[in-house]
RNA sequence: GACCUUGUAGUACAAUGGAUAGUACAAAAGUUUCCGAAGCUUUUGAUUCAGGUUCGAUUCCUGACAAGGUCGCCA
């Protein structure tokens, strides 16, 4: 997977490295700390992590008793700046690690609005996402796609990786014809314009409209006696999408003209959509532009004996020995198929950006096809071929099944989101907190958390399993929810403005569980992102912030800012505040969810 | 048929092989004279089944069962 380099050291890499060097000196054993296990102390138990000595057990011939009290010992002496105490319950050693760690972490971090990012690597990636076709507007699975490619995309950027968004743009085919047979069938001449539609919503309505058309002229044909197999392919709107698929290919003036007519109307439908849901790319490339490619990679493949010819001349390559089939690569006519097209692109693509990572954020239902092209980059040696990453994800479902465009269930994209700012709206009024707002910021407001709701939701949960979409449920503001997390940071903001911060010393000897539970989890969110990155895996970070966010409320009903004990506990739980608010502020951001500072 | 993914409370999700499996929604009961109740506290409730590896398995292996996906010219 992606390699990361943290420079800033957690504390959970300093008790591995001290345990390390411990048991190098009691008992002359190297130890990798990788192997050495550390979990968060359950808390039953008195402690902040614990070591599992099981592992040890027979390295040493020691029971593990001994072995926590040699080490527990060792270390409490030894490393008096990190431990202060330990205990050891059967096999587990507990450290509590010494007050002072925490409130240094904290009064070095908490005006640092840069906290959580790593420095950069050098690395270079690549995240493909969105990757639409332009006969339709996009739906609540580009959603998905698309907050999981961004957010990416931010966690790679924020662990130190330089990172170039791009977008395969699915342009030419055969379902872009049958929009455009559609058109000149019924449209008369109408445009978006004329008819105050989206672009991609007008486009994607003459879609519908050669479904209908081609459903009704199969239907007679079928009554005259065909299969239904037979009645599609004979269908007179389906011979004139095919013969305008050729034309299109050989060039024909006018069909490239309204191709690119329509495309352009569809382009700038997506782009509102774009904009409205934060979304962007550094790169776009368009497959009228690259469907060609790869040609001169199969006769390098077929010199290298990794590809194959039939009699018929059609190219294929043998995967069986890798526990696959064989996949065709090139058509007996000479022409690409799609896999080919893949490798061609993912060639120029690392030409044009030297990437030495490539993440396709694709569906699971390609997985067997990415396995492939992976492998066959690799038999070619292109140089992008061991970067490249299949993040993965299930389908959007809805509670009556999937969704089908035929069936007029898709959930539309912008309606969603129009959906979600209105719910937004209708909560924020009957709420009343914010009536002296003017219309602008109301109105950025409600923006604000219908959007990250909605985020948040498609983003919350491991990105391979398909998910359930269920719009009464799903709309939900309480709980495991962004504006559950936006109203945390407000309210953090609103104890800011009324109480000032002031730099000072902290005294060390009164951290109570619920403030250092807190900060304990603060520092540990450098650790959180560079797992959502290693893993790609945006869903880790969004637990990570609810979860900070709900030990901040716990501990705010329980202990108060404003009136605390005396003024150095005041001072410490505006810290904490303080740097929970950076910490919620720069996760959200990097699953593309703003925070507001009033709601 | 072969291969891939997923099976955890009524529902939706967590848990580098570690201690009594966490959280949210739903249900029930509390909680605003005090920093923002979109909050907090409490209660009820789950690892599909059968083997195996291990001191220890939701996690790894094998096999069933269930759901979804893919499998030579659709992208």
């Amino acid at each position: 997977m992606l390699t990361q380099k943290n420079y800033y050291m957690n504390v959970i890499e300093k008790i591995k490295s001290s345990v390390a060097t411990a048991i190098q000196h009691l008992y002359q054993v190297e130890v990798l700390t990788k192997d050495i296990a550390i979990n968060t102390t359950k808390p039953e138990f008195e402690g902040d992590y614990t070591v599992v000595l099981f592992a040890f057990v027979k390295q040493f011939k020691k029971t593990p008793e001994a072995i926590g009290n040699e080490l527990g010992n060792y270390l409490v002496t030894h490393n008096s700046d990190l431990f202060e105490n330990f205990n050891v319950i059967k096999g587990f050693l507990n450290f509590t690690i010494c007050s002072k760690v925490w409130l240094n972490f904290l009064a070095e971090n908490y005006h640092n609005n840069q906290f959580g990012k790593t420095q950069t690597t050098g690395n270079k990636v690549m995240v493909e996402y969105a990757s639409p076709n332009t006969n339709k507007p996009l739906h609540l699975g580009h959603l998905r796609n698309i907050f999981l490619g961004w957010g990416i995309a931010e966690i790679l950027k924020t662990t130190g990786n330089e990172v170039v968004k791009t977008c395969i743009v699915n342009d030419r085919g055969i379902h872009i014809c049958k929009s455009m047979i559609a058109w000149q069938l019924f449209a008369n001449g109408a445009t978006p314009k004329s008819t105050h539609t989206k672009g991609d919503h007008f486009v994607g309505n003459y879609y519908v409209k050669f479904n209908d058309e081609l459903k009704k002229q199969t239907e007679n044909l079928i009554a005259t006696g065909k299969t239904k197999d037979e009645a599609e392919k004979e269908a007179p709107i389906m011979k004139a999408t095919h013969q305008m698929l050729l034309d299109w290919e050989a060039g024909k003036p006018d069909v490239i003209e309204l191709w690119e007519k329509m495309n352009n109307w569809v382009y700038e439908g997506f782009d509102e959509t774009y904009k409205k849901i934060g979304s962007d790319f550094d790169k776009i490339f368009y497959e009228s532009n690259t469907y060609l490619l790869g040609k001169d990679l199969v006769k390098k493949g077929i010199d290298k004996k990794v590809f194959y010819t039939k009699e018929d001349g059609s190219v294929w390559i043998d995967l069986t020995t890798e526990g696959l089939d064989e996949k065709i690569v090139q058509r007996k006519d000479g022409t690409s198929v799609y896999i080919t097209q893949d490798i061609g692109l993912a060639e120029q693509r690392y030409n044009e950006f030297k990437a030495n990572e490539s993440i396709y954020v694709i569906g699971d239902e390609q997985n067997y096809h990415m396995k492939v092209l992976k492998l066959i980059c690799q038999k070619l040696q292109l140089p992008a071929a061991d970067g490249i990453h299949h993040l993965s994800y299930g389908m959007v479902e809805l509670p009556t099944g999937k969704m089908k465009s035929r069936e007029g269930t898709v959930v539309d994209a912008d309606d969603i989101v129009e959906e979600m700012i209105k719910i937004s709206k209708q909560k924020t009024e009957e709420l009343g907190k914010v009536n002296d707002f003017t219309t602008e910021e109301l109105n950025n407001l409600y923006r604000i958390i219908g959007l990250g709701a909605l985020k948040f939701f498609l983003v919350r949960v491991d990105p391979k399993k398909k998910m359930i979409f269920n719009p009464e449920e799903s709309i939900d503001f309480h709980g495991f929810t962004a504006p559950f997390i936006q109203y945390t940071h407000a309210r953090i903001k609103s104890i800011l403005r009324k109480n000032e911060i002031v730099t000072q010393a902290f005294n060390s000897d009164d951290l109570l569980p619920l403030e250092k539970d807190i900060i304990k989890h603060l520092e540990i969110f450098p650790s959180a992102l560079s797992e959502a990155a290693k893993e790609l895996d945006p869903s880790k970070v969004a637990i990570y912030v609810f979860n900070l966010a709900q030990l901040f409320n716990s501990f705010y009903a329980q202990h108060s800012i404003a009136q605390a004990e005396d003024e150095n506990k005041k001072q410490l739980r505006l810290h904490i505040a303080q740097l929970t608010a950076q910490v919620i502020k720069t996760g959200m951001g990097v699953l593309g969810i703003e925070v507001p500072e009033r709601m």
